[in-house]
DNA sequence: AGTTACGGAATGAACATTCATTCAATCACT
DNA sequence: AGTGATTGAATGAATGTTCATTCCGTAACT
């Protein structure tokens, strides 16, 4: 028996825990709000007692920032991992589509969660650093795909993301909100409007 | 003294105190959110007593509505009137864009308001419907626009609306919450970056 | 004088958080 | 190995707070 045989399953369900926690909570934020979610029931869907959370998290402010720093680094992973930001182009754009549909459709709670405007009054400046993580790399991506003609350069980068962002969460929030159902042809079509929208249409291939 | 007299003056007090609370609320709501803003607050920024805003609105769901009412058709007589949707065209498409840039920059609170997503488990029918009376002229213009030749017509209009309105919640959300800042050039670039999104390319004019 | 509008303290329900207690696992000693 | 002592995770009833709503005394108007 190793030292590592006594600790690691210890610590392993501690994370266990704590990470069952979180992920009862992102359910129910994601069907209730924030403000609209008590703690007991939250304890409750993680099938521990209320007394058993506020030992892993000091508050429920504590917890809203652990839910959102979770769901943050699992779409930035899911969405930038092993992928060459630094050279743009078209298959780069359709593999980060694909990447984010896939992320909406498999962790709707975790994207849904992420859009919640209500959370920003309570991230703590470690959440909001995470946030940052993600947006940087994209930015830098815009400017070398507007540096090479890939993109239009007529919108400042930060403008491009958000238009292009609002764009995608646009046609999420309508499907959920039932305004809308979306096949895999509807949302390739999207994919090719907000394309539409970022490119450079002079292009002639990549320049200096 | 005519009738006319005696009772008007009296049911525009009413209005006036209804519609004082209404914007009240409006913006203690935009500040910190449905759930986070407690009803006295509203009431104070009112000016008017607890138990008055009680004499106006039945609870504080009611008072909801009442908001959410009062911003959407603020935003329908402002986008709508005066407009004919039936012959859409390049420069309609340029005017709804004005009108809902000055919507966002005139009544930013309204806006925000309409975008917030927690309201919409407290909406009652007839708020719903005011929805409705919104979404349904645009999706018909957008149909007229596809026939015409105008839009392209590989998105459905449901979803060219959902794209379109999104990215430009999207550019305006990112305003609000710091990422950016917008002159008056971005916004003109932002929609056209929008109209390349739903126009139709192969365009000759319109067609019977 | 009577009626209606107003205000804000009072009320009770719902909430976030705490804490005394239980309980299972580990440890110390034989 | 068997027994008792110790630890700390887990619990949920109890606590104090905050909230939506009510209610009654006062003011304004007719």
């Amino acid at each position: 028996m190793t030292l590592a045989d006594r600790t690691v399953p210890a610590d392993n369900k501690e994370a266990r825990k704590g990470d069952q926690i979180i992920q009862a909570a992102l359910r129910v934020f994601a069907e209730h709000g924030l403000h609209g979610t008590p703690v007991p029931p939250i304890a409750a869907e993680a099938g521990v007692g209320v007394g058993t959370l506020y030992r892993y998290f000091d508050s429920k402010e504590a917890l809203i920032n652990a839910v959102f720093r979770d769901s943050k680094r699992r779409l930035k992973e899911r969405l930038l991992s092993d992928l060459d930001l630094l050279h743009p182009s078209r298959s780069l754009f359709d593999t980060l589509w694909a990447r984010l549909t896939a992320f909406a459709r498999e962790e709707p709670d975790a994207f849904h969660f992420l859009e919640m405007q209500d959370h920003h009054s309570y991230l703590d400046p470690e959440s909001r650093h995470q946030e940052q993580a993600l947006l940087i790399p994209l930015g830098m991506m815009v400017v070398i795909g507007q540096r090479t003609g890939l993109l239009n350069d007529i919108m400042k980068p930060d403008l491009a993301i958000a238009l292009f962002w609002g764009a995608f969460v646009g046609v999420f929030k309508a499907e959920r909100l039932g305004y809308l159902t979306l096949d895999d042809d509807d949302l390739t079509r999207a994919r090719d409007a907000c394309w539409l929208a970022i490119a450079n249409h002079n292009n002639k291939g990549t320049q200096s």
